[in-house]
DNA sequence: GACAATAGTGTCGAACTTACACCTTGTCAA
DNA sequence: TTGACAAGGTGTAAGTTCGACACTATTGTC
């Protein structure tokens, strides 16, 4: 926590420092970001990236999980870093330079995220039903999605949107929402099981009332290997 | 540049934010970095990355482009983004992120840097006969060949660091230094000629006491573009 | 004119990708 | 109990891409 009561000298000027987090989720076959109400100025009452200042004796990735857990009760996530975004007037109040990050998080982990600290609520949005975002939040949100797809074709990134388990036709409509375009089932099925990066679990799932279908998991530990 | 004279006050400690760039050049078949040997403390008479401290007006990658400069004399480089380092104790002096940058030069364009400001020397260095290095540059260094090698595959990065004009042949070698094996000349012709990326100028080119070899330069203008 | 050195060219088989349709297994309601 | 509904699950053939592989062409030199 930062404590006002003194103050902090330099000899040349220092820039602020902040990290901020974008949040993907697919949800009811949409992929989702997870945004915070501005509670305070500047942009108060404006929909932004959780995210805040960097404690000086904190490591980046650290502040972003802080940062992540204080606003809106989210923890444990995989956050990997994106980019940083520095324009000279990004911030009305002085110079901050943004270390950005994204994670991605399965539908069923959504323990409804609560607000706290500096956002009066917190809410997920439709990725192309976002509102106005405070500072440069729409731009980042923007490379975050880009990095996203991109990194849907040569790697296992999907499988951060997957539960522990699940069916290939629940994987495979987060790839179809992903891409936006539906994938043929056969097809589908052939180049995932190739990968063997799955595997059944033995049980079934009963997902409606239809034939049930076989359940499997990641066979990677709990961490999603992204291939670089 | 800094004016020492006064001191700058904040509420709350700030950081202090630098740019380090990894210039890349294939030199004598061999992937090269350029280093500068610092002059003062700490680690005065290291070799570091080519980088300083960020001007509190100056936006990111204006400020990488300036100290490359500054530093090295070498200007005009198209500077993406690798990474941003910010672990707690990585300078000594104070809290330091750093926002680094990496780049590809032709060798051709190697108008022989000179050293400036606060660096005592500048040279090209063999990437796998590195001098140790100060601060944790050594990891930036591993992390931007790593993003160089895994970007050959699909971009065309490679491009970077050829002249406006070369030979099938040259570019061959190019790629063989990167990815550190021999490629099959018939196969690499057809795949690059395949992607119509590169033109005939018209023109030959004697690099020896044998037949010439056609000359080609890039269809994209200046910047090579990277497919991301 | 023979030799040295690099430039330039084509084919075949294997592996992978894509398009495409029907039967199976469960629930539910008549 | 049976038939309709809904999603689960499976194979094949054609086209494309990728990789291995060897010889002729052109220039300069001796």
């Amino acid at each position: 926590m930062r404590s006002p009561s003194q103050t902090f000298s330099y000899p040349y000027p220092h820039p602020a420092v902040t990290t901020d987090v974008v949040v993907f989720t697919v949800r009811n076959n949409r992929l989702a970001i997870l945004l915070v109400k501005r509670a305070n100025m500047p942009f108060a009452g404006s929909w932004a990236l959780p995210g805040g200042f960097l404690d000086i004796d904190e490591d980046l990735d650290a502040c972003a999980a802080r940062e992540l857990e204080e606003e809106t009760g989210i923890a444990g996530l995989y956050l990997e870093q994106l980019y940083t975004f520095g324009a000279t007037h990004r911030d009305p109040r002085e110079r901050v330079i943004s270390v950005t990050y994204y994670a991605l998080v399965p539908q069923d982990a959504l323990t409804a995220p609560r607000a706290a600290s500096d956002a009066s609520d917190v809410d997920w949005f439709d990725f192309d039903a976002l509102p106005p975002l405070a500072f440069d939040h729409a731009a980042i949100v923007q490379m975050a999605h880009r990095r996203l797809v991109a990194k849907l074709d040569y790697s296992t990134i999907a499988f951060g949107f997957m539960p522990k388990t699940f069916t290939l036709s629940e994987l495979q409509c987060v790839y179809e929402t992903l891409l936006n375009q539906p994938l043929d089932k056969r097809n589908f099925r052939k180049r995932i099981l190739a990968q063997d990066l799955i595997e059944e679990t033995g049980r079934q799932r009963r997902n409606g009332k239809h034939r049930p279908a076989r359940e499997y998991r990641a066979r990677f530990a709990k961490r999603v290997e992204i291939i670089k």
